[in-house]
DNA sequence: TCTCATTTGTCCGTATGTATA
DNA sequence: ATATACATACGGACAAATGAG
């Protein structure tokens, strides 16, 4: 980790303006150029530092690109943070990437029409009760048939015509198809999990009296306007089921 | 009011290094230079597009940022994607982020001490039964004083000393103090959800008889080389409680 | 409202170092 | 060892946005 800089007076081995962007990053850390201050200008640090502006904007470019200043034409290089933000990131490629077990399941679609919403189903659609929205209800399962745990989709009117080109047994998730039959990209999710005993009506699926416990997933599939697209409610038996989610820390 | 002038049909307003990117770009997603080949040299670059090398390498060096190709000295500029990966993500500044209520909750300690790990504790904490860890033990609560639900923490013997510095009632996630304490950051962390019938222990804290169903998550915080430092266990009842996760959809 | 100096953005030219094949 | 190709570093010039007067 240390540099092996020779005991001599032989140069350091960095990049030149890498070497500028530790100085920087540095007096920022310690405060000598403070949270909402300007940062010397392009023109200063070459005379200060005896060096080239092409040197000085590459070091300037990668504080931009940690997040430590924010640049404006005409204005300067502002300071907006004196260390760069630790965060903690969750990355998937999709959304069934939350479960360890997606790529290894099928979806059966019993039933895919047009009913209207009920009261109940309305208020995570963010629509009014009685608005027509494509019903769709099925099952997960193991590829070796296993039931994993039933699931019901809505789909938004916009986009009821999907119907037609939903297969019996899905293997990609719905609102990829969604996606691809009318080139309108989901830009975010957002996913409720709770716990609690099933709706009854749910218990023969697996062989069960009585109501077992399940957990319960709500996902809403937004547009970039945070239009809803589609819901999707799933239950899982609680007791053969955990939900795994791995979170890195990283800058900005 | 004032005349632009000729703001002529043959103007292009994009810089130039961003016209370039585009051009690559598409080139890339029809396939003209499939994944794994090879872009043109900087130099060749230059001389068909008439431009300058500052100006190829910067349109180059954003591809790069995009994910769509590698740089490496010598060799050259391999296409590694056709498209930017969309992705999904989550962010959360801190853990507790994870959860609606954490600002507004507090960690009450009932007890810390070293003591030797159980079977079943062991096996999260990757660790061998009998080991040494200090075993924290209190309730989550909302700040005006009703139970959220009961929590486990169990650190590392090395992170053991942290015992001195944790207060009674903790505002802050446990791991940061073991951060500050030790200077080791936590770099990754592993989260379990899982649900069912709560340990009769646990009951009376809510007032119920019986065994509520809860909510189970089980947190283990590692370092850089992947130790787990320490482990934490909390329940929720289920019928209060609500598991909220965001994602959102991006590039890379 | 307008001018004007300041500051970053864009673009060009050139030279040398260094990893790769 | 040689040629290639990207990385680093220097230089200059003008454009465009900003903010103060």
């Amino acid at each position: 980790m240390a540099p092996r800089d020779t005991p001599g007076p032989g140069k350091p081995k960095a990049p030149l303006y890498q070497r500028i962007e530790t100085l920087l990053r540095e007096a920022i850390a310690e405060g000598r150029y403070p949270v909402g201050g300007l940062l010397p200008t392009e023109a200063e640090l070459c005379e200060t530092l005896r060096v080239s502006r092409h040197t000085v904007r590459e070091a300037l470019r990668r504080l931009k690109d940690a997040g430590l200043v924010e640049r404006r034409q005409g204005a300067g290089t502002v300071v907006i943070a004196r260390t760069p933000e630790r965060v903690f990131v969750q990355t998937v490629r999709d959304i069934s990437g939350l479960f360890q077990f997606a790529a290894d399941t099928v979806l059966h679609l019993r039933s895919a029409q047009l009913s209207p919403l009920s009261e109940e189903d309305a208020e995570p659609c963010g629509a009014a009760a009685g608005e027509r929205w494509l019903r769709c209800e099925g099952e997960r399962r193991t590829r070796d048939g296993r039931p994993i745990g039933p699931v019901t989709a809505l789909v938004a009117p916009r986009f009821a015509a999907v119907a037609a080109a939903l297969p019996e047994t899905l293997t990609a998730p719905i609102y990829s198809y969604v996606e691809k039959r009318f080139g309108v990209p989901v830009a975010e999710v957002v996913q409720e999990i709770s716990a609690g005993p099933m709706p009854a009506a749910f218990a023969p699926l697996f062989g069960k009296k009585g109501r077992p416990v399940g957990m319960r997933f709500v996902r809403r599939y937004l547009d970039a306007a945070g239009e809803v697209m589609l819901v999707s409610f799933n239950w899982h038996l609680a007791e053969r089921f955990t939900y795994l989610t791995r979170l890195k820390r990283g800058e900005a």
